[in-house]
Order: C-alpha cells, then sequence, then structure tokens
DNA sequence: CTACAAACTTAAGTCAATTCATATTTTGGC
DNA sequence: GCCAAAATATGAATTGACTTAAGTTTGTAG
C-alpha cells in the first residue's frame, strides 16, 4: 500500500499549484519568482520541480484545469443549442472566451500560448495542445448536432467545420491577449462577422446553380 | 555629416542579426547563447543588446525579414491567380507555407511566435503583428480579385474573408510547428480541405432559397 | 590641432530559472 | 521495531539572459 505518499504527493501538488494561482493571479506571471511559489506552497524551490517541468508549465496546467471546466459548461450548451444556427455556434464560441477570462488575465493567457507553443512536446505542452483539439472536437460536435437539425447543409464535414471555427476562436482571442488595450467588444464583433462569414461562404451563386 | 558613425551601425547591425541567423540555423534557439552570437560578430555580448531588445527579438528580426520577402513574392500571385478561385487562394496560402520553411526550421517558427506573444509591445513582437495583418490583407486583395471577376458572391466582405482564410492557414501552420514529426503533405491536406468548407459555407440551401 | 560632448563598446556584475549532490523520509521485508 | 532500498525534499551551485557603470571612439567647434 502506497496509500500515504500518493495523498501526500498528490497534496503537495495541489499546493504547490494553488500557490502558483494565487501568485500568477496577484502579480503576473513575469513577477512571481518561482521561490516565492515555493515559500507560499512552504516547500524548497527544488521541489518545485519534483512536479513540474518549469514555470511554464506550472502555469500551462492551470491553464488547463480551466480548459476542462470550459469544456464541461461547453457541454451544457450543446445539449440546448439556440434555435438560430448562427447563434448557436456564436453562442457557444463567446462563452469559450468569456470564461477564459474569469481566471486568466491577458497576461497570464499571453504566456501560458507562448510556453505552449515553445515547449510543445512537454507533457503540459501536449495536454494544451489536446484540450484545444477537444474544444475543436466539441464545436465539430454542435455542428454535426445543427446538421441533424437541417440548419447546416448535409455535405458539410462537421469536424472540418469544427477545426475551421475553432482556428477562427483561437486566432482571435490570440490577438485579442496580444493587444493589452483590446476591448472585448471588438473581439466578439469580428467573431460574430467572420462565423457569419463561414456559414455563408464564399462560393457564387452561379457555380452553384 | 554623420556618414561613417551610420554606416558603420549599420554593418554593425546586420553582422550581429547575419551572426544570429548562422547560429540559430545550426544549433537552434535554445542552444545558442548570446555571447557565442557577439563572439560570431566579434563585438561584446552587450553590444548585441544596443541593437536587439533580447534574444527573442534577434530572431523575431529574421522572421519578419523572411516575412517581407514572403509578402513580395505574394504580390506575383495575386497579379496571375490560376483560373479555378480555390485553387487560386490554396495556392496562395500553400505558398506562404512552403515559403516559411525555406530559411526557419520548426524549432525556430515555434520560439520567434512564443516570443511575439509574450513580447507583443516590444518593438518587434508589434512587427511582428504587423506582418501578419500585411499577409491578411494580401489574402484579402486576393478574395478582392476573385470577386471582381465574378468567382466570388459580390456580398463577401473580401477583408473578413482574407482574415478567416489568414487565420485558417496560420492556425494549421501553428500545429504543424508545434508537432515536430508531422509531414508538410498532412498540412497541406488539411489546408486544402478547410479552404474547400470556407468557400461552400455551412448554411444549408433551404434557408438560402 | 585640441578639447569636449555624444554615442558607442565593453566586461564585470545582477538576477532568476533550473540542476544536482546530499540529506531526509517512506516503504517493504525481517 | 529495525534496516536497506527507493523515493522525495532540500538549498547551494550553475547557467545564461540581461543590466550597468566605466572606458573608448567619433563628430564638432573653437
Amino acid at each position: 500500500m502506497t496509500g500515504l505518499r500518493e495523498r501526500q504527493k498528490a497534496g503537495r501538488r495541489r499546493d504547490i499549484l494553488a500557490a502558483a494561482a494565487k501568485l500568477f493571479r496577484r502579480d503576473g506571471f513575469a513577477d512571481t519568482a518561482i521561490e516565492a511559489i515555493a515559500a507560499e506552497a512552504e516547500v524548497a524551490a527544488g521541489t518545485v520541480y519534483n512536479y513540474f517541468e518549469s514555470k511554464g508549465d506550472l502555469l500551462i496546467a492551470l491553464v488547463a484545469l480551466d480548459g476542462e471546466e470550459v469544456r464541461a459548461a461547453g457541454k451544457e450548451i450543446i445539449a440546448h443549442p439556440p434555435r438560430d444556427p448562427v447563434q448557436a455556434v456564436t453562442k457557444l464560441l463567446s462563452f469559450y472566451i468569456d470564461h477564459s477570462l474569469i481566471h486568466l488575465s491577458k497576461e497570464l493567457w499571453r504566456n501560458a500560448m507562448a510556453n505552449a507553443l515553445s515547449q510543445p512536446s512537454s507533457p503540459f505542452g501536449l495536454g494544451y495542445a489536446e484540450l484545444d483539439r477537444k474544444l475543436a472536437d466539441q464545436v465539430g460536435e454542435l455542428v454535426a448536432c445543427l446538421k441533424e437539425r437541417g440548419q447546416i447543409d448535409a455535405a458539410v464535414d462537421a469536424k472540418t467545420a469544427g477545426d475551421v471555427l475553432f482556428e477562427v476562436v483561437n486566432s482571435l482571442f490570440m490577438v485579442f491577449v496580444a493587444r493589452e488595450e483590446m476591448p472585448i467588444a471588438l473581439l466578439k464583433k469580428s467573431l460574430t462577422r467572420q462565423v457569419r462569414l463561414v456559414f455563408a461562404g464564399l462560393g457564387n451563386p452561379q457555380a452553384e446553380g
């Protein structure tokens, strides 16, 4: 029985993550030292590295927690999507954005994304990529659901559509967090415009007729 | 006349950038020390910081050089786009991808993007964002051109379409560079599929009719 | 030609993330 | 209960990006 050890280990991991969450949110990523996180969690700096590969991984672990929450909440929207298909999609994507900003500032998002990008093969970098894929799949599920309702062309591949729509929201979100002064309203406006365009498509009527 | 000084300055800047390019390409970003770049350029480490704000900026400066090259070359494609509109767009976006990989490895791209993300307000971070915008605008130009030909629905906003299409290629490229093992053929395949979907749109015929 | 100020270069520091050798704790067998 | 092995914790040492104070070079004016 390795009960005690595992419980202790899980506990410490939680403590460290909680300490990191508190300090990252209070002081930002750059201004939070590993030493400070260790002190807050009442361990030595080296111990932090027994649980997380780097300061960046610590942040990504936080983001991943949030991401799982988003995904779970997203299921609700898929279960009861608005009548209008454009609104249904926009609502889900908007929800992703709103939820992302509850716990994490733009600065934290920038650093989380940057770390996930530069360390894509680390366990946490992989976790981030997987989360993105899951969310894209969730959008795909919504599209499939709207297709069954006959609100989306039967010829459309739901998975591909999910990918494209998620890429739209993800790209816009990246631009949004990169610009400290950009208001969320502007992001939403672009999102609506682009979702509408994806619904309408580019192909001209002549070619289709 | 401040000729000599300015010439020397420009020369040194070029030397440092060339040294960085050589070493980044040979050893990768992480394994290249600023000291090594300084030595290669025959200056002191501190001098590098008189010309570039950080190691990351140095890399972004390289990317930006490449980016301008891509944009210039992209104009040619816009001037003589293929007959088929889907092919025209795919050709331009494919070209961006192919060109991006001529000079820079996946690892360098990862780090360039990561640095641009985490330092978006630095001069070079801004430069990177501006480059992205210019490329998205260029895609928009192509869309406008195809619209004039009557190959794209007149109701489509060319700028928005350019944004969406560039987001598609950019997102796919990010996934591609994040996965060291992913072949370029797979990226192209996804690109083609997604561009087709954007052309076709999601809206069902009933709603349109 | 000389002196001065501005701009530039330098290399010795600072700082913080990460590593690592050592010490401590836990586990499973006696 | 006690010991050897394995796992974990520690904090001092390392590393490398970045800063800075001091020295050097360049352009200008007398």
